[in-house]
This record gives structure tokens, sequence and C-alpha cells, in this order.
DNA sequence: CTGAAAGCGCTAACAG
DNA sequence: CTGTTAGCGCTTTCAG
């Protein structure tokens, strides 16, 4: 932005000291009557009034904020906001924040870490009381640092130390669906996920030792694939990732059913898989992971682990608010995922 | 947040005078070794930028924007972020915005009025120096008011006065797509539409009247259907009201095709005719708007307007930077739309 | 109940 | 090249 421009900008805006001398009061007796916070005759608070309506006088919050040390806003950082269930939660966050008086500042980090940083650092250099971080990896040092600037934090659809957090009971759903599909008959399992560097993966990933480990199922590293790739487009990669696959391994060596970390995922494997003359689920079953509204429309409409996200946004919200008011820390909700059946897994 | 709690909040952050006194030097010299605002010897550099480091200082931004009179921050207003037509405009600004050093916060308004004005308001308030309106009806006032206030405003996605906007062509979308069915020897037309409140909408409308008189033909009100509710809940909304419909008029004289405003409309008409027996586009044919990616794969896959989601995001940001440096007014950038055949229309 | 005055943390002249 | 100082717009004692 150029300054020069800038500068020139806001330079006729009412202040305080303007609706002052225009209701022939002293400034204190403005701040008074805007905040409530001192007992005000009602002849001059009509005259206060009046001068700020005829003014069309706006309060700095950046005064306010530098004054009181505290601002009333949260930051939220998602890694990608086209990602349904980012919006998803991001949506539960404004939804519950609306109800108080807060503010809330989302910004999109498009996975990038040096993005992240930026935004981050704007955040908190403009005070803001608190930041959700929802998902994202690699940037402890970053929830570290904003803590240490005395900004409170809360994590969602992730832990790290003993930071709040708010996550789904992700080993738990994936070692149940391995339990579950194993129970259909299922043994010829395969699993494509995102690279693991993000702790809900990767308690998925463990989810799925589990659950094979019970069902005393060895893991044929052949049928998983862990891609990096899978993070930014999944839907692309996967399809592209399982065209590779379908090349390298025989028919009769496929997988009888793929489970996935992501419905996107699951998307994609059934597009290369249906291009590749696979029939879902006669042939190959899938399983997504989210129930993002695609997957109910989807052909076949696909069976999937439903998280709460408008919940955890929620709950992310709530419990910001309350490391803010000093009555939380080291609290950890977990919410219970939901298998929802439809027709991409063969019965 | 209670004040008591977030009194002791940020209370032992290092300040500029901290800096100064831990470096030896005055505090206009960090200021700036900062800004890089005057030539600094390397030594005393050096110095500043140790005790920076060792006090984990980070500048105020409240205190600095308090005296520079601009921010470079920008705030959007979305009116649903879990509408992925937004989400992809929201991302389109983003990763314009992360090219330059603004940073940009999102907020939802959640289609409501109410929220909106304290969304933007709380932006005003910290001096933002624009503001991307997204979406929105009935704001107008609010967008005035921005707009006195010293914000420069971008519309996206609408039109209003001579705010500078960026919007796809409506009009001649809607317009052209009629042209088409009747070139198809589509005769019976019927139209699905949240209300007329918005001017996009408002423009489809007319782009499809124009487009029945460009083919003399009349429009049948029955089969036309505006209603506020679409706005909210598209999917569950047009499947309840196609159902309705369904219900009140008999098959023979339901139209061949459907065309609507919105893809998430196309899918709850198509769920509800389904429903109801008709095939899809053997009985009667559809066309969303959008191309959101649900509908690619919907079955059938759907034929649809795209719209320049991500450049109309981009789009929206370079405006505003130029509106802010002030060589761009009253400027409307139109985006063209395109048609995407697919299954859903019986050719 | 109202007013005067001291800052919050930082920048921007202006001197030295 | 470095230091002094006057605010930015507002809140908040503390007197009156």
């Amino acid at each position: 932005m150029e300054t020069g421009q800038n500068q020139e900008r806001r330079r006729n805006k009412a202040t305080i000291v303007d609706v002052a001398k225009k209701a022939g009061v002293a400034i204190s007796t403005v701040s008074h009557v805007l905040n409530h916070t001192a007992p005000i005759s009602e002849e001059t608070r009509k005259r206060v009034q009046q001068a700020i309506l005829d003014l069309d006088y706006t309060p700095n919050m950046l005064a306010r904020n530098l004054r009181q040390k505290y601002s009333n806003v949260i930051g939220v950082i998602v890694p990608d906001i086209e990602n349904e269930f980012y919006a998803n939660v991001a949506s539960g966050i404004f939804r519950r924040a609306d109800l108080e008086q807060d503010t809330v500042f989302l910004v999109d980090s498009g996975y990038s870490l040096e993005k992240e940083k930026m935004q981050v650092e704007s955040l908190v250099k403009r005070q803001v009381d608190g930041l959700i971080f929802l998902g994202g990896s690699k940037d402890e040092e970053l929830i570290d640092w904003a803590h240490k600037q005395n900004v409170a934090v809360v994590l969602g659809d992730r832990r790290y130390r003993n930071y709040c957090s708010v996550e789904s009971d992700n080993f738990k759903a994936m070692r149940d669906l391995v339990l579950w599909v194993y129970g259909l008959g299922f043994r010829k399992i395969g699993y494509v996920s995102e690279s693991l560097d993000m702790t809900n993966l990767q308690d998925r990933y463990n989810g799925l030792r589990e659950g094979f480990h019970q069902c005393s199922l060895a893991i044929d590293e052949q049928w998983i694939l862990n891609d990096s790739w899978l993070k930014l487009e999944k839907v692309d990669a996967a399809k592209s990732l399982m065209n590779q696959m379908v090349r390298r391994i025989k028919a009769e060596n496929m997988p009888e059913i793929f489970l996935t970390s992501s419905d996107m995922i699951a998307i994609g494997i059934m597009d290369a898989l249906i291009q590749n003359g696979y029939r879902v689920p006669e042939d190959i079953s899938v399983v997504g992971f989210d129930d993002i509204r695609l997957v109910q429309y989807y052909n076949p409409p696909v069976t999937t682990i439903r998280q709460q996200c408008r919940k955890m946004g929620e709950s992310c919200y709530q419990m910001l608010r309350g490391v803010l008011q000093g009555h939380i820390q080291d609290q950890h909700i977990v919410l219970e995922t939901e298998l929802i059946c439809r027709q991409s897994v063969r019965l």
C-alpha cells in the first residue's frame, strides 16, 4: 500500500475529542457514556449521543485496545478454507462466537508454514486475545511463540504438548473400522492417507495398525499409501496414485477394500478404480473419512466415518474462552465419530 | 472476556523501550532498524537485533497503526463460508494477498444483517484499510457507512451504486443458456432461484426473461420458484419445494427442463425429481450454476454454468489495492461464464 | 456527576 | 548516524 495515499485516508475521521468539543463536555465524559463506565446525567448523555450521531463518530479500537491490553478478538488459522471440513469447523466457531461479543478473524495459511507464520505474527502483533489453530503441522515453534507472547491458544483437529485441544477419536475410529470390515469378511485391506505429519493422521494410522493387530492381520506395505502430495490436491493425487497402484499390482493381488483418511481421497481412489474397470463395491470397496457433503451424492454413495465438524468448532471456541478466563488449562476434548454406512462397501 | 483476567495478560511483554534500554540506544534507533527508515551503523543494528531476540520482542501493531493511519489489513465479509462458491472466491483473495504484504481477515456473517453489521463495525473500528463484501444483500447502508468511514470498498458477486465491483456476466449467462436449451428443442422451461434480493440473482432472472423474450416464449409462473428459504439451506429447501411442485403439477404439465441459480439447488431438485420417479435427464433435464465440485460427481454429472470463482477473488483483491492507491474508482469487472456440458440435460 | 491529565507503544519530525 | 520529543485516540485514576 502506498503510504502517501494512505496517509490521506481517515484524515477527517471524527475523534472522541471532536465529540467532546461538539457536545461541550470533557473527553472522559464521552468515554463514559460510550462504555457505561460511570453514571452520567440523562441530559449530558443525550447531548453526547447527538454529537456522536452528528459527527458520524466511530471509536478507534486500536487506541482503545492499546490502553486496555485486550482486544476481544480471536484469530482462527486454517490450512485451506476450500476444504469442506475446515469450512465446517470454522463455521462452528463463527456461529458460537456470534453469541458472545467476540469478533473472530479467520486466515488461510494455504498449507504453507511460511504463510502461516506471517498470518500468525500479524494476528499476534495486533494483540488478539487468543488463537485457534485448525489442523496444520510442523508449526510447533510458531504455536509456542504465540503462547509465549501471552496469547491463549487452542488446537483443533490436532494435539501438541498440553495445549488445550479438541479432536475426534481418530485412533478408535480407525481401529473400530478395521474390526468392522474384518467382521464383514474383508481380509485384504489397503489404506490411503496423507503423510503422517499431523497428529490426527498419525492417530488414524495407529488405530489402523491396532485393528490389524487385534485381527491378527499383517499389514501389506504395498497396499499402504502415505503421500504428502495427498494433502494439497487430494482428489487428483489420490487418483493418480491409485492409477499407479493398479498398474503395479495385478488384479488378483489388489486389496478387497481401501480405507482412507479423507473423503476426498476416497473419491479420487474410486474415480481411478472405476476408470480402470473395477466396480465399486462389487470388486473393491472403499471407505472415506469426514462425511463431507460430496460423498453422499457420489455414485455409489460413500460409506464413511463422520466427524462432528460443527461441534468441533464450537468446542474450540468455548474452550478458548475458558482459557481466556483462566479456568481451563490442559484440557483435551475428544469427540466421538460415527460410521455412516452407504453403498461403497460390499456387505 | 473477563477483564480482570485479561489485564494480566500481556503484562510482561517487552516493548520498544525495553529493547532500547537493553541495547543502550534511543527508542527511535530501534524503530529505525525495525522499519529500515534511516541508515543505522552495522554495529548498533547488531546490538539492537540481539536485544530484540533476547527479549523476544514483537512490535505492537496497534500502537504503530495508531500513528500511521493505515494498517495494511483488509477485511473480507462472506455470507457463508460453508458455501463452496464463497470459499473459492475467498481462497482467491487469500492467495493473491499472500503475494503482497497485506494481511486479510475473513469474517462470516451467516446471512444475517445484524451479524454482518457487528463484523463490519468491528473491522472498521480496527482501522482496516479496505473491505471486500462478497455476496450479501440489504446491507447497502452498511456499505455506505463503511465508505464514509474512509475505508476502501470493493464488491464481489454483486453490485451497488458506483462502488468498484467484480461479478460474472449473470445476465448474459442466463440469457444464453435459455437460447441454448431452446435450440436443443426445449420449450417447457422452469426456473428455480433464491429470492431476488441480490443483484446477481436479479441479473440472472432478467437474463432468463430476456432469453424467453428472444425465443418468443411466455413465462409460465407455475414453473418459476423464487424462495428466500433457498438461500440458507439450498439443497433441502429445493428438495422440499420440488416435492411440493411435483404434487401440485401433473406429470404431463411438468417442465421438460429446470434452470437454476445455484448448483446446490439443482442437486436438491434432482434428488426430489428422482425420488418421485422422474429420470434425469430422460424425463426432465436440470442445469446448475457455479460448477462447484459436487456437481461433477453427482449422478448424473450436472450440466452447469461455471463461474470463475478464484479469478473473482483475485480480481477483488487487485481492485481493492487499486482503489487504495487511488488510481482506480468506479470500475466494474465482468467475468465471463462458461457452459459446462455434462449429463443432466437430454441432448 | 464531570473534568484534567497521565500514559498505552510506537513513529516521525527535528536537532544534534 | 543517533537522540529528544510530540503526539496518534482512547481509558482511567484522581480531583473538583
